[in-house]
DNA sequence: TAGATTGTTAATCGATTAACAATC
DNA sequence: TAGATTGTTAATCGATTAACAATC
């Protein structure tokens, strides 16, 4: 524990949720045989601003260098460590419609550190079905593999009406944080996480700045 | 054309972003047989203050009445208008994977507006398949149909080393809004509009605040 | 060395909130 | 009328940016 003496301000959660950007255009670089950046040329790639990327940095330490920038591997093991990615974590799709079909065939996970391990359904015609590796798991069974796995985290591709039932179960059966696709929105325990996916959602926020009369 | 001697500031992005909010939460209210609700009501459902919801809606007009609070249906309507949500709007799938797939059969876009009119796929031994009542088309005739059909809307599930080259084909002939998929920063003209939809980028941003002790 | 770029400071800019007169 | 709730103002809070000394 780092001093507990000192009033040390929690980090905007504004600046967490840019880290993963950052992250993701460093390892892009890092595909391409780019072994060093700056801030100028993250900014430039994500259209914001350098001063923003290295004040968004400053809050965890000092990764660069001046007059040469960052070491792309270095600051991509730094991000990975305060994102707590240097850990694989569990993950169980709930609901094996078409969405948590595609969540459980997505291979954009395990190698990012995600490891769907279940996925459940309500329908006992779909148990036993392979799913991307993934068996469907009975509803039923849901807190007690839950549990014995020690599941952190849940991709809910439910219906909207059993979105909040199905998240009061994982609530209390562990599940740490719930990336929910239904359109509707949560309720739950402080300490538990919850992002949110609606494609209608993010649709309607661009349609206002469409022009309706363009063909 | 309103005053255009009196210079009218934009209205922040971040206020239309929650417009969609707004009109999910209401809709959902209205389903549930309300008539009417109050900025607190709707701000303990969404779990942000009544005076923010207030501001917000204030940026537009006088929708509420004091004492009495809002119409549902009323203010359910004009959200739709400022979110230019009175008119369908024509969108094509890009990409006939899982998640394509997914998007094309997901029944939550037609009654909000939004219609599927296609998807395109370059593997020709996909085309002709049917998802979700649209017929997988020919990557190649791409520009053809979405400049014929007047397409507005691109939800974007192509690989992500094709993404950038995609989007440049769908800009070209005139799609005005792109949700992309793909675990990449796109670069598009200022007066093309473009959301993003990673599931792990989201993740990652969660797991931030998880307790890796746990379980 | 000269040029580049960092981390940080202070100023600016923008968003949220508390408070309240108006009024249904 | 009394109670409730709006729309708006001004104060507060927080995030972004410009600028620059430090230094690689």
């Amino acid at each position: 524990m780092s001093n507990s003496l000192v009033a040390m301000p929690a980090i905007p959660d504004i600046v967490i949720g840019r880290l993963p950007l950052y992250l993701r255009a460093l390892i892009y670089m890092k595909n391409q045989g780019q072994l060093t950046t700056s801030s100028n040329e993250l900014g430039r790639r994500l259209g914001m601003s350098s001063a923003q990327i290295r004040k968004d940095l400053s809050h965890f330490g000092e990764f660069g260098k001046q007059g040469t920038g960052y070491h792309i591997n270095y600051l991509v093991d730094q991000l990975r460590q305060i994102l707590k990615l240097d850990q694989e974590w569990r993950v169980a799709v709930i609901g094996a419609g078409f969405l948590g079909h595609a969540l459980a065939n997505y291979n954009g996970f395990i190698h990012r550190g995600f490891h769907i391990s279940w996925i459940f359904d309500s329908d006992i015609t779909k148990v036993g079905e392979d799913m991307g590796g993934v068996v469907v798991q009975p509803m039923d069974e849901l807190e007690e593999t839950i549990a014995r796995e020690g599941t952190q985290i849940a991709l809910l591709a439910v219906p909207a009406e059993r979105a909040q039932a199905v998240t009061d179960r994982l609530v209390k059966t562990g599940v740490q944080a719930i990336l929910n696709y239904a359109p509707i929105n949560l309720t739950v325990p402080p300490d538990v996480q919850v992002g949110y996916s609606d494609p209608v959602v993010q649709l309607q926020h661009m349609t206002y700045y469409l022009d309706a009369s363009r063909s």
